[in-house]
DNA sequence: TAAAATTATGCAACTTTGTTGCGTTAATAA
DNA sequence: TTATTAACGCAACAAAGTTGCATAATTTTA
């Protein structure tokens, strides 16, 4: 059983993300980490972080992959995040949105694990300047 | 204006993506062309075929962006494509099922565009080989 | 507390996916 | 049938992600 070491690199990304307001990629945690570790570190404490469910993965509408806590399920560990993601199409930023419960018509040949809802549109921030 | 042609490469692609049963990634079209056109190529088409709203692009929870002409919205043209999307955590596969009305709950500050509902787990092929 | 074990890192090299520029080919309208 | 220009192929590039391996750092244990 591999025991997992809380390294700085780690301690670092897990604070870029718990501080951001909407999700992240890799791209822009590696941005923020200001050199204090190698790039594929950096791909490979996301991994760690998302196996011991500290963060999770949101996919945005174009593909990016991104790196957020939910305020939403932080004080339960369940799998099932049926929550709202909104990616804003002029700042490309992902956001949570509260719970959203919603009930869903799936043919029962199906064995569904997670839930993913993402609204495409323009943030409230992007919105302002227009 | 630009007018849009009917090219070989075009309408092998559309066909490709018309009958496979689920949504079918660019480096999966590549393969099936059978080298009839450019890997190149291949991206422009799509692209052309999305503009021309004959098919769209759907991505799946790992990031691939796949491409289908869903079922549920060939008799009109909406944008709002409010149908859910299955991806199959064992094939990879991308499948779209039959139209899912669901209510949302967003902030009013919000300006949204397009819904995307996406359901991970196994699909019915990949429970059977279980 | 020093040595052994093992987790994590850096670096280099590589793969995959997607993009761009440009000269050439081919589809369509006249 | 020719002229126009959309579409293509090719080469080169860029971004994103992966892998292998030697080294560094941390933890265990003796």
């Amino acid at each position: 059983m591999a025991i997992i070491r809380n390294t700085i690199a780690k301690k670092a990304v897990f604070e870029i993300i718990k501080h951001n307001k909407s999700a992240i990629s890799q791209t822009e945690i590696y941005a923020k980490v200001n050199n204090i570790c190698d790039r594929v570190t950096v791909y490979r404490v996301l991994e760690r972080l998302v196996k011991e469910v500290k963060i999770h993965k949101i996919v945005n509408i174009n593909g990016v992959i991104n790196y957020a806590l939910c305020n939403s399920c932080e004080h339960d560990q369940h799998v099932h995040h049926d929550h709202l993601h909104f990616s804003c199409t002029t700042c490309k930023k992902l956001t949570c949105i509260s719970d959203n419960h919603i009930e869903l018509n799936i043919p029962s040949n199906y064995q569904v694990a997670e839930v993913f809802l993402t609204v495409s549109g323009i943030c409230p921030d992007c919105l302002i300047i227009t």
